[in-house]
DNA sequence: ACTTCTCTATAATTTACTTCA
DNA sequence: ACTGAAGTAAATTATAGAGAA
């Protein structure tokens, strides 16, 4: 797979140096695809009024840019599949048994004939068939996640309806779409805990040629003899970091005079930047796709 | 051109868990 | 406290489609 584009808009985008801004999934903006020019027929603004639910999933992603389209390659690759051909699958499970109550019944049966036909030639049949969305279903479902990763019922209703799909078909798509939004920001986050174990490896390495070139110093008495006095370093109990003496500032200065190169991490009052990721920085409980799945409204 | 095989993306299912009435 | 419904995440399965041989 690689750096292959998944289909999702995502593209790894990383501060793999330190104090560099956290992993942050670079998506490409709606209009640059065309997406614009699918305008849902009702007002999705209206319909997807800012719900409890809503804000809490908005906020269970917050360290994810999930609102963004993705690039074109899904749909150039379903180029010219009808989703008439779509069948449905087994109807068989207690989620099954729950989308047939209530309200979604009805919008089933309110739905066009995709759906009335796909159940009348699926019945009985056990293999379950699988859909192909049409490019235009899939920029309207994509376009709809970027305002609200999950869907209440009535909005689902309207989009399924909207889909000319089934309710259930919509929710399935919105876990799925959820879940490689997941999926692909966890990558980010390996590959750049990756980057930080490299960078954290290649400091230590030159922190342990620092020491041995240091020892090599003070085992050279006349070389010794010409320096300055060793830095004293304090330690602030409070904050944990390491202040500098005044009386050290030239230690630098008279090593690299006897022509021993000294790494900067060796200038003492040179706070070094801490490799912080963004996740790491943050409680678990509170990182995204960590927190408690959102409450209902 | 055609078949077959392999691989990828993703629709759909199942299971487990949480929340709420 | 218990229970069932509903919603979701996670894991898994199954299938469509593309590309290589």
């Amino acid at each position: 797979m690689g750096e292959k584009d998944d289909g999702l808009g995502l593209s790894l985008s990383l501060g793999c140096a330190q104090n560099q801004p956290s992993p942050k999934l670079n998506l490409m903006p709606l209009s640059s695809i065309g997406m614009q020019n699918l305008q849902p027929k009702n007002t999705w603004s209206e319909l997807f009024r800012p719900s409890d639910r809503n804000l809490d999933t908005r906020s269970y992603l917050r360290g994810i840019d999930v609102n963004r389209a993705p690039t074109t390659v899904d749909h150039e690759e379903e180029g010219g599949v009808s989703s008439s051909n779509s069948t449905i699958s087994s109807l068989s499970g207690k989620r099954n048994e729950r989308d047939n109550v209530g309200d979604e019944t009805e919008a089933e049966r309110a739905s066009s004939s995709q759906v009335s036909d796909d159940e009348n030639g699926a019945a009985g049949d056990a293999s379950r068939k699988k859909l192909r969305l049409s490019k235009e279903q899939s920029l309207l479902l994509e376009e709809t996640f970027k305002e609200h990763i999950t869907l209440n019922p009535k909005q689902k209703l309207a989009l399924a309806k909207e889909l000319n799909l089934r309710p259930r078909q919509v929710e399935v798509w919105f876990q799925n779409r959820r879940a490689r939004t997941k999926l692909k920001q966890t990558e980010v986050d390996c590959e750049y805990l990756k980057r930080c174990c490299e960078n954290l490896t290649e400091e230590n390495r030159r922190l342990q040629k620092e020491v041995q070139d240091l020892r090599a110093l003070k085992l050279s008495p006349q070389l010794y003899m010409h320096m300055n006095p060793p830095t004293t370093l304090t330690m602030c109990p409070s904050c944990e970091r390491v202040a500098v003496s005044s009386s050290s500032s030239t230690t630098t200065s008279s090593v690299a005079a006897a022509s021993i190169p000294v790494p900067t991490s060796a200038v003492p009052n040179q706070q070094r930047p801490l490799p912080i990721s963004p996740w790491t920085a943050m409680p678990i409980g509170l990182r995204p796709f960590n927190s408690a799945p959102a409450s209902r409204s």
